[in-house]
RNA sequence: GCCCCUGUGGCGGAAUUGGUAGACGCGCUCGACUCAAAAUCGAGUUCCGCAAGGAGUGCUGGUUCGAUUCCGGCCAGGGGCACCA
């Protein structure tokens, strides 16, 4: 027995080493068994690891840990998405070049990571700035353009002033820039796009299929596609400039066709355009519009503004029906087809626009009072008075919105004056980035050939070293040297693309370079990549709900079109982590102070907490994300070397359900901390009575060691269940409850009898096995402890021994009207009218029923009775 | 505005998917050890009540022998999308 504390400083290190030497994390491509491919979203190498690291790569583990011993030939890699912003910005700020901050980064990243003694195959990391993983992206990227998925279009972008780069609708988050914070600008450029929508239809129907992913992130993607079904028509035109004597036009409620009062294109309409050229009023207010800022509060607010052209837009049912033509700036150029048929009675924007400019309001169906009729109202008798145009098959009668649609879209393609059709909100993929710090475009512009693709020989086009950060704007552009080439062509002068790809591209694909990430030749390898693919489990936050995902799930797909792997979806099971928290502390002066400066005293209700330094009051405040600005961060070094990886990795999956935000506190890390020492002194004891244990297995366990041995494998079935589920705090509980029954048969007096001793060791090598996946370091020295052969980190998850897990007596609550008044134990094969008797002859249950008949009694086998009185 | 999720002790949360509500942990209370404190260990801890007993899963109706679980209405908190025609 050892009597001991268990010290994770000095058995950490130690088995991190022995995991190493040995190699057994690393995954072979030639193993038979079943693969498992784990996944944690890689991280980017900001120079430290925080928190939700440490919850997302434990979580990971444990699952990595689980399957290894159910036998799976599991992949559990790590890589670095090392392209982007912050690294250019260091070399502006520090003076460091951005390569080698990005390296160093990444290095002293891995030796955090390494601390926490994860199950991770470090022999295929890499990292996506590396030329030899790079080489292969823009190859992908030459063959999507060969395969009409990538092109290259003028377009409207967002603009971010501050970054100086293009940002992709997805970036933008409430008019600004999603990293930068800044407005965004609408900025008209050449720009490379990935073909997103050419998979529209097909994205949104897989979701279907994903049914390991959350409803949430499916629901997100669902909405972000956005598909819409409606009526495309056109618009005959009465004094429209040369060339647009047709002015087509897309709407989702082909029911109001019968009462709209005006048209309106966007402001950025190529007839809109036509009209400026020619009229300088026209120009003015195309130019009023483009001031109007695009951040959430101004459009909003935003009145509705048109411009009358004079034009007059022709019903298509009825051409001497003639409608006003507007310019408004409530139109988007990029949905639909940039021009809208207006019916005030059924569209609040129409309605604002209606009034401002004084339009009739044509109620196609039931009389205005107030806000326009949208939504499922229901239909009453058409009002042939008011309307110009009425042709309704069917009685005149209620109905449902959805059904006049329906009628309505019927009766337009019946008479052809428009056709069914399908939009989609979603936009393709702008991934041209004016910044340094990311993956070349490999394309040379040629004065005679125009766009030529860099020939695979010449790949990669590597990045140069040499760039300064002097001037704002893209360095890459600025180098004296790097972009001028000669066409691989005609031989002419030419000059290389100097945008590189938004680094989304970069995290689009790495999990399937995982499965081969020593291939020089080709992105992937086929019969590898096919086998090992698709990632079983991914586990990440839930703000990549929508880009990385989305991006993923396209990239994968144009990835199979160009022969590089076989499968459209890369991750058949996926999970969301909620975010780390903890408790904000703000002193006096109103700035925030750490958790590490200042001390608290005083129980839950009453708790203190005061400056280390002075000992002045701090405010105890809310409970936040942890971020550098609330300074209410925690290291993962710190807790590391103050309670060991164990403590930290129990505490994370231990209190909260793992999708949801956990509470980071130091109780809660103390209460961990207990645990561990309590686990080695209960290891230490089993493995005492253990030595008096008969070597062979008892023929027969009295009723002590069947208690202990049905607790074991119990808490073994649970444990597995959970796992799988990804329960984890619900699986730690079990656990826990395991040891204190553990712990009960071990604090009985006296000597325990050879049986009981056999089981005690049985019951302690089975619990070391269920904490190990979450505490690996411990598990290990139990393991020696308890003189098992071999490490735990390679033993075969036990067997269950389901004889143990029934009972041959079972107790049953009796209720009487469905209120509980006491228990009958009975033979698990019990008859219904033998439990029936015994329910009735309890005393609780005659003074329940206070003499009134019994009506009827339930008995649900193995669960419950219910006498009804 | 549209769509979605969540409401259980002082706190984080369990509950075999309609069957003993509150597992497990944190905190707290009492006790042991100690000169003392910390640490550790043990007991208790949904609320009201001395007790018998009663109430109780956001509120409110309903279905059911039985509802945290299913259905309707409301309230509160959180998230996603948004001049998308």
């Amino acid at each position: 027995m050892t009597n001991e504390r268990y010290n994770a400083r000095e058995t950490e290190p130690r088995w991190q080493r022995v995991w190493d030497d040995k190699a057994i994390f690393a995954t072979t491509n030639d193993d038979s068994r079943e693969k498992y491919y784990v996944l944690e979203m890689f991280p980017y190498p900001s120079g430290r690891i925080h928190m939700g690291h440490v919850r997302n790569y434990t979580m990971g583990d444990v699952l990595a840990r689980y399957k290894r011993a159910c036998g799976y030939s599991v992949l559990h890699p790590m890589g670095w998405d090392a392209f982007g912003l912050p690294a250019e910005n260091a070399a502006i700020e520090r003076k460091v070049a951005p390569k080698a901050w990005t390296y160093e980064n990444i290095a002293s990243m891995k030796k955090q990571l390494q601390t926490m003694g994860l199950s991770l195959d470090w022999a295929r990391e890499f990292a996506t700035c590396d030329p030899s993983y790079y080489k292969h992206q823009q190859k992908m990227f030459l063959d999507f353009l060969k395969a009409g998925l990538a092109e290259r279009k003028k377009s409207k972008v967002n603009w971010d002033p501050v970054d100086h780069t293009v940002l992709a609708n997805e970036q933008v988050i409430d008019g600004r820039g999603w990293r930068s914070g800044a407005v965004v600008e609408q900025r008209e450029l050449t720009q490379w796009f990935f073909k997103i929508t050419k998979f529209s239809q097909d994205l949104l129907d897989a979701l279907e299929t994903l049914d390991r992913w959350p409803d949430k992130v499916r629901l997100m993607q669902h909405n972000w596609i956005g598909r819409s079904e409606g009526l495309k028509f056109e618009f005959g035109l009465k004094g429209a400039p040369a060339g647009f004597d047709k002015l087509p036009v897309f709407t989702t409620r082909p029911d109001t066709m019968y009462g709209p009062t005006f048209a309106a294109i966007s402001p950025d309409h190529p007839m809109a355009k036509a009209l400026a050229v020619k009229d300088p009023k026209v120009a003015a207010f195309i130019e009023e519009c483009h001031r109007m800022g695009t951040s959430q509060a101004e459009i909003d607010t935003a009145e509705k503004l048109g411009f009358d052209t004079g034009i007059k837009a022709l019903h298509p049912a009825d051409a001497s029906w003639e409608l006003p033509l507007y310019i408004a700036n409530f139109v988007l150029m990029d949905y639909g087809t940039g021009a809208i048929i207006g019916c005030p009675a059924h569209d609040q924007r129409d309605l604002d626009f209606a009034r401002k400019y004084d339009l009739p309001v044509l109620d196609v169906f039931v009389p205005l009072d107030g806000d326009a009729h949208v939504g499922t109202v229901a239909y009453s008798p058409l009002k042939s008075e008011t309307v110009r145009y009425v042709r309704w098959v069917g009685a005149p009668g209620v109905m449902t919105v959805e059904e006049a649609m329906k009628q309505s879209l019927a009766i337009f393609e019946k008479d052809g004056w428009g056709k069914r059709e399908v939009n989609f909100r979603l936009r393709d993929w702008g991934i041209s980035r004016q910044r340094y710090w990311g993956c070349p475009i490999p394309i040379i512009h040629c004065e005679t050939c125009d766009i030529v693709p860099v020939p695979d020989t010449d790949l990669p086009v590597v990045l140069p070293e040499d760039v300064t950060f002097d001037k704002p704007g893209n360095a890459l552009d600025h180098h004296p040297t790097w972009k001028h080439v000669t066409c691989p062509q005609c031989g002419g002068k030419g000059r290389r693309e100097t945008d590189t790809m938004d680094t989304f591209v970069d995290s689009s694909w790495y999990f399937a370079r995982f499965t081969d990430p020593w291939n020089v030749d080709a992105p992937t390898t086929p019969a590898v990549v096919n086998r090992m693919m698709p990632v079983d489990q991914y586990i990440g936050g839930v703000e990549h709900a929508i880009l990385h995902l989305l991006y993923s799930r396209f990239f994968t797909r144009a990835m199979k079109a160009t022969g590089h792997i076989a499968m459209d979806e890369p991750f058949a099971g996926m999970f969301t982590q909620g975010m780390v928290v903890h408790e904000t502390y703000r002193k006096q002066d109103g700035t925030f102070a750490s958790p590490v400066e200042i001390d608290i005293t005083g129980d839950g209700t009453g708790r203190k907490a005061t400056l280390l330094t002075d000992g002045s009051a701090v405010e105890i405040g809310s409970i936040e994300k942890m971020s550098k600005s609330k300074r209410n961060t925690v290291d993962p070094d710190d807790i590391i070397g103050t309670y060991g990886a164990d403590t930290a990795r129990w505490f994370m999956l231990s209190d909260s359900p793992p999708d949801r935000d956990v509470i980071w506190s130091e109780e809660g890390v103390k209460g961990a901390s207990r645990f561990v020492q309590r686990l080695w002194r209960q290891v230490g004891e089993s493995a005492a009575h253990g030595k008096s244990a008969p070597a062979a297995r008892p023929a027969a366990f009295g009723p002590d060691a069947l208690a202990v041995r049905k607790a074991a494998h119990g808490a073994l079935a649970k444990v597995s269940t959970e796992i799988d589920k990804l329960h984890f705090n619900v699986c730690l509980a079990h656990i826990r409850e395991f040891s204190n029954t553990l712990g009960e048969a071990l604090a009985k007096p006296g000597t325990p009898a050879p049986d009981l001793c056999w089981a005690l060791h049985e019951a302690s090598v089975i619990l070391v096995q269920l904490f190990a996946p979450m505490m690996p370091h411990l598990a290990e020295e139990c393991w020696g402890v308890l003189e098992q052969p071999g490490l735990v980190s390679e033993a075969a998850w036990p067997q269950i021994e389901p004889n143990l897990l029934v009972e041959d007596t079972i107790t049953l609550p009796v209720q009487v009207n469905g209120k509980r008044r006491g228990e009958v134990t009975v033979a698990r094969e019990a008859p219904s009218s033998e439990i029936e008797t015994a329910a009735l002859a309890l005393d609780a249950v005659k003074q329940a029923l206070d003499g009134k008949p019994v009506k009827k009694i339930i008995v649900v086998p193995q669960r419950i009775v219910n006498v009804v009185g």
